[in-house]
DNA sequence: GTCTATACTTCGATAGAC
DNA sequence: GTCTATCGAAGTATAGAC
């Protein structure tokens, strides 16, 4: 889940999981490695990158300041780890429901699979988003190609609805696609898990205002 | 424009300006309490509030880092001054475009007005959307307070046209204004000015989508 | 894999002269 | 309003024992 962040994650002190295997094995133990990736993704969107401190990473991991360089390099490690397992599994979801859905409903599955997935990762994904500027700039390249790469896949999409008369052609599907996640990604910002609504269903409400409109029909 | 960050402005050590007076006076000097501001928003959006070095601001403004200290108490008054400057503006600008508006076009106008504000204003405005949680917490509650103010605009305009039967019902004023909020605030992310939109075109594509949507009317 | 101890850097902010 | 000089705190990261 971390390979490029730690030492030894991959390197054979464990027995590896299955490979594809999404979840974690049930009851297993969670490595610090991990705990430590979901804690960094937690604090970076509570605090900031920036004003979050190796030191609290360790406290709150109930282990020395020393002690976290076992399992990391740097703190920088963690944020690049965070984007790009983010991107993996937002563009991993969004492609299977591009593949399974009919033309007609594609869009509608793509939108609620990336709500889904962004807001159930909020932590990792916010980070992504808003904390690309602290990484190097090797890096923030790494993590804005798998960004175009995923947000290609929307357009190509958008791109054939328009072809097909299914969507609107007198704005880009540039400018569509940049739409769509504008309405999505904000999400972020003021979702909270358990709160009046669910993921769905304010997925579904996007989906029907990107595809349909604020506007009643005149008849 | 500073008020609350200097221990100067307002102080009386320099002539007032006429009150109500947006703009600079032509070709007058702009104070260094001023620069300051600009240079602080432009840097926070860049690389964040907490990588930006007060250090940087003073050797940017081309003076001494204890200099910097006649012209602010600290690096979070200017946070703090940036947001509510920043909120000031747009509230400002939006309900004038409400106010000048017919029924039937108030939303679209507003719509313009907010865009033109939050990406003249896109260093500000940008740092008071994503840096709050980096301020104290009474000064957050604060902002907090202006941005529910602002948000409350768009919504009581919301509410009154979907009860004029102009805007859909089937979706809550607050959700249909938290997903309008959603399509516009999210450009101050990808937006440069001098880009091959201008403002005006992108606010115009923005109320387009929202109103009426991207997908193709059935006849 | 975790510890104690610490090196080294950079931070925001202040003192006080001019 | 700007300067030189500096303080004390906090930052990331490393050394080396267990």
């Amino acid at each position: 889940m971390m390979r490029e962040a730690t030492r030894t994650a991959g390197g054979g002190s464990r027995p590896d999981r299955p490979p594809g295997s999404a979840g974690e094995p049930e009851g297993s133990e969670e490595t610090t490695a991990d705990r430590l990736l979901v804690l960094a993704a937690e604090l970076f969107r509570q605090k900031g990158y920036g004003l979050t401190t190796t030191r609290e990473l360790a406290s709150r991991l109930g282990i020395q300041k020393a002690s976290l360089y076992h399992h990391m390099r740097g703190k920088e490690d963690l944020l690049f780890a965070i984007s790009m397992e983010s991107l993996r599994r937002i563009t991993e979801a969004v492609t299977a429901a591009r593949d399974s859905a009919d033309a007609d409903r594609r869009l509608h599955a793509m939108i609620m699979a990336h709500m889904e997935t962004a807001l159930r990762d909020q932590d990792m994904h916010t980070t992504m988003l808003i904390e690309l500027r602290a990484l190097s700039e090797e890096r923030q390249k790494e993590v804005r190609a798998q960004r175009d790469a995923y947000q290609d896949l929307l357009r190509s999409v958008i791109s054939d609805d328009q072809s097909a008369g299914r969507l609107r052609g007198d704005i880009g599907a540039e400018y569509l696609t940049l739409s769509l996640l504008n309405l999505l990604n904000w999400t972020i910002f003021w979702f909270t898990a358990g709160g009046e609504r669910t993921i769905d269903e304010l997925a579904a409400m996007m989906s029907t205002i990107f595809l349909d409109g604020a506007r009643v029909r005149q008849p």
